[in-house]
RNA sequence: GCGCCCGUAGCUCAAUGGAUAGAGCAACGGCCUUCUAAGCCGUUGGUUGCAGGUUCGAUUCCUGCCGGGCGUGCCA
């Protein structure tokens, strides 16, 4: 319906211009939705913005430009308004004809045509050396809606989530793994403080403990000796060096039972929040093929690394970074950030054409010298958009929470789901644009989930079912809705309902395009409350047949309308509440 | 110090540079013998942090302050 009349206003001009009563290069005209309702359907400002190149009154160019458009089956009426706004208001036949349409194309209305290229959608990629918590859960709801938002906007998209399973973290995860199964055979060990304390710790060592009895215990007094020259994190790597050692090949074992473990955690919270990733891409894959080499090799010819304290440096600055970055560490360990730009190369050259990441707002840092790296190595920066998600506060009892994997004081995402339900935990989340802070109050959420707006949208799309019920046990055939005569629905409340379910394909279009689930979101709400102002102003069932029949295949739109919006956001369409 | 994000109703948050800045919650008043009251209708509530600038027009863009968050590692 916009891009309807966007063509047709851009024609008029055009002709106007050929015909030499405009000037040439005007910008373009702007379709917009008017706020106020007795703007009309749609409003442009094209006189406004062209006034000046044309030399003349936005009143009179109004005029000029609503002469010169031509009859269309789009329009009732044009007004003239304010400083100069062209007001379009649609003719209800057009209206009816989106209801057909949804009728028709049902689950798959609101799909737009397939776009060129290929997007690589990269989130959560949490390491996993602890259970996902709250925090990640925003990742996991965005990214997630996201997908589905910009499939259903026609972008080809897939889902990938990087498994950082090669860092030092998983060292620390391994060593503190291995700590508790030493405990747990009743060793006396000081737990570190800069080990992960969280009880899933010991929970794992226990499955280690029964996996391979004693037979990975080795005395602690060789592991966990004090040094006082060493800074914590050089106690730490010191620790895990003799660990290492002591264990030799076994190492392995601890490591990868506490990598397996967390991961299938992960994998299995996610896939419960309704969250599906086509790939799980492991860093450590990466660097075994040699694709960590090969990137930094390339990054050597282009003379785009040097040496300096015995480390190498990566020459961010040239790329707009604030200075360089270290690339391989003196210890001849390469960084994580070495990882990240052979994966980053890696997605280019699997023919990606759009990379879309998205990450907790506290490595905004990261993103210049990722995109330095892109186009170091040849690519254009650009295909990376980078999305950052900021946190979420935690509240509880009025205090915020502390939020330290390392503690293992956190909310989990699995006890959030738990006591929230994952439709209201989605909904909540999405709620709030990405870049917003959030304050995420666990007490509101937990104990009056009843307030969470998703029932609010959940309840109109059960009520239209409830309806359909009602009219089965009335022994009523349910009639063929595609043959009703929307003609005879004349209530404001229909044309309300009418006009938001004709924005569904524009909100698609552009939440998709300022990648912004958020405005799914909102646009359900307000559906949502149009179909709950109708249900209470008029009676479906108890009305003559023809009347009877538009308002049934009316409020089967909405309800159409509403099961495609929340499958977006990954929320189910309850047909009974 | 520097960089990024944010600042809108009592609270939580919306608003492609547009016309009278909107919802939800909270508060107050109405609506169930009739399709689910997890609902509807109405009222109250604002110097869009402050001060300038850009233009026909600024919550939106620019500059400077104020306040909050995050970052500023040879951690990830």
């Amino acid at each position: 319906m916009k891009r309807a009349l966007a063509t047709l206003f851009q024609d008029t001009v055009t002709a106007l211009v050929a015909a030499g009563r405009l000037p040439p290069d005007l910008p373009a005209p702007e379709i917009a939705r008017p706020r106020q309702g007795g703007h009309g359907d749609f409003a442009t400002n094209f006189a406004l913005a062209a006034a000046k190149a044309a030399g003349r009154s936005p009143r009179a160019l109004a005029e000029e430009l609503k002469g010169a458009l031509g009859a269309s089956p789009l329009i009732d009426r044009i007004e003239i308004a304010g400083p100069g706004f062209l007001n379009v208001f649609v003719a209800r036949p057009a209206f009816h004809e989106v209801v057909r349409a949804i009728l028709r194309e049902k689950e798959a209305y609101g799909r737009l045509p397939a776009r060129p290229g290929k997007t690589l959608l990269e989130f959560v990629s949490a390491n996993p050396n602890g259970p996902l918590h709250v925090g990640h859960g925003r990742g996991a709801a965005y990214g997630d809606s996201l997908a589905r938002l910009l499939a259903c906007a026609g972008y080809a998209v897939e889902r990938e989530y990087y498994v950082n399973d090669a860092g030092r973290q998983m060292d620390i995860l391994a060593l503190s793994v291995w700590l508790r199964y030493m405990q747990a055979s009743g060793h006396e060990v000081v737990f570190p403080e800069t080990g992960y304390r969280g009880a899933y710790v010991a929970d794992i060592a226990q499955g280690l403990a029964r996996a391979w009895g004693d037979r990975l215990e080795r005395p602690i007094s060789d592991i966990l000796i004090a040094n006082p020259d060493l800074d914590a994190d050089a106690l730490m790597d010191n620790w895990i060096a003799r660990l290492k050692e002591a264990l030799g090949r076994q190492y392995e074992t601890v490591h990868g039972f506490g990598l397996n473990a967390m991961l299938a955690d992960i994998k299995d919270d996610l896939a419960a929040f309704g969250v599906q990733y086509d790939r799980w891409y492991s860093e450590r894959g990466l660097v075994e093929s040699g694709a960590v080499d090969r990137a930094l090799q390339r990054l050597r010819a282009s003379n785009d690394v040097y040496e300096k304290d015995g480390a190498l440096w990566f020459r961010a600055s040239r790329y707009g970074d604030e200075k360089d970055r270290v690339v391989v560490r003196e210890n001849g360990a390469a960084t994580y950030f070495a990882s990240d730009i052979a994966y980053h190369l890696e997605k280019c050259e699997r023919g990606y054409t759009d990379l879309i990441d998205i990450w907790g707002a506290d490595h905004h840092g990261y993103v210049p010298r990722v995109k330095g790296a892109l186009a170091a190595l040849g690519e254009d920066p650009n295909r990376l958009q980078v999305l950052l998600v900021q946190f979420a506060i935690l509240y509880r009892g009025g205090q915020r929470a502390q939020m330290s994997t390392r503690s293992g004081d956190f909310v989990t995402l699995r006890e959030l789901r738990a006591e929230v339900g994952n439709d209201a935990a989605r909904f909540f989340y999405v709620l709030r644009k990405s870049e917003q802070h959030m304050d995420f109050d666990l007490d509101l959420a937990k104990s009056q989930s009843n307030d969470n707006p998703v029932y609010y949208v959940q309840y109109a799309h059960a009520r239209v079912c409830s309806v359909f019920r009602q009219l089965r046990e009335r022994g009523l055939t349910p009639p063929d809705l595609a043959q009703a005569d929307l003609g005879v629905l004349n209530a404001p409340e229909e044309h309300a309902l009418e006009r938001t379910l004709a924005r569904y394909i524009d909100v698609v279009d552009e939440a998709a395009g300022a990648r912004e689930p958020h405005q799914i979101a909102y646009y359900l709400r307000e559906l949502a409350g149009a179909l709950h102002a109708y249900y209470n102003a008029h009676a479906f069932l108890g009305v003559e047949a023809p009347l009877r029949d538009a308002r049934l295949a009316l409020i089967t739109a909405a309800r159409v309308v509403l099961a495609n919006g929340l499958a977006l956001l990954g929320v189910s369409a309850p047909e009974a509440m």
